[in-house]
DNA sequence: GTGGGTGCAAAGGGTTTGCAGCAAG
DNA sequence: CTTGCTGCAAACCCTTTGCACCCAC
């Protein structure tokens, strides 16, 4: 990622503002979604009375421009967003530490299709989500099976 | 599904009233996921000055005792209620007329036990929502591009 | 200078909660 | 009779909106 905020900007055909700059270098500093409220947090340390809404303005431009990506999740009802980065992907998120991991193998393409053949839909797009232990919080649930076993 | 519902209630350690018969009536009547303002709406014919918060919280009891499911999805920023079936399914959603379909089959069984021995990570479950448009919605465009055709 | 972006506060939509009264066992 | 469910209204959280002001071009 070489291109400077202000050209990205002038890419995706929206104006330039110091908190638009902001809000690029925050998305490109994460390799994860971040809520508004994650994003706002780490605006107010680069720009004062930068406000709450503002940056979901912001987002929703990025969004509707492509510039960014919005993600609900079902875990949080909050929307995250991150930067487009136009790769197809699904996320795996740890039910434990609640880590939030890409993935971009995506094995999905040839069931498209059998649907496609089998109902009669016209696919556009889906959405995958995986659900587990992340390997930190699977041996920590390893430990405490040990100690309950070791107690009883 | 010949169980009574007081029958349903009990087997799920749940307290009888009529406000839990009348939604476990709605939630058996339909066989797509509702949200509960139309459970709400359902209630109403049949109990006078049922409360929109009642149905809330019924739904989470039936959901915490895992009579029901609760589902989120990416284009309604409401939850989904339905009764809980014990099929493994997902859904297909029409883009054009907002139809929700449930697929039941699933191609992911082999997909989770790679990214189980990739990651490292324990896999516990997954979430696959198909976004298209159904065969009328479909047809639908079809004509739209036909007319734009013969118009030029 | 002008159009559009911003801060602030207030409103919006979905969901939850506190409390007094009521119903089920 | 007692426990816990209900109705109502108010609160809650995330997100959006109205308005006056200000900034980028």
């Amino acid at each position: 990622m070489n291109i400077s905020n202000r050209e990205m900007l002038k890419h995706f055909n929206i104006k330039y503002s110091k908190q638009r700059d902001v809000i690029i270098d925050i998305l490109k500093s994460y390799r994860c979604p971040l809520t508004a409220e994650q994003i706002y947090d780490d605006c107010r340390a680069a720009v004062e009375n930068m406000s709450l809404s503002t940056v979901y303005r912001i987002l929703n431009t990025f969004v509707d421009k492509g510039l960014a990506l919005k993600t609900n999740l079902d875990v949080e009802n909050k929307a995250l967003f991150e930067l487009n980065r136009h790769e197809h992907k699904h996320h795996l998120l740890c039910l434990g530490c609640s880590k939030i991991v890409q993935i971009s193998s995506c094995p999905l393409k040839q069931y498209e299709k059998q649907i496609q053949e089998e109902m009669g839909y016209q696919i556009i797009s889906h959405k995958l989500e995986i659900y587990g232990y992340c390997p930190e919080c699977s041996k920590e649930i390893d430990n405490i099976v040990h100690d309950e076993e070791a107690h009883s």
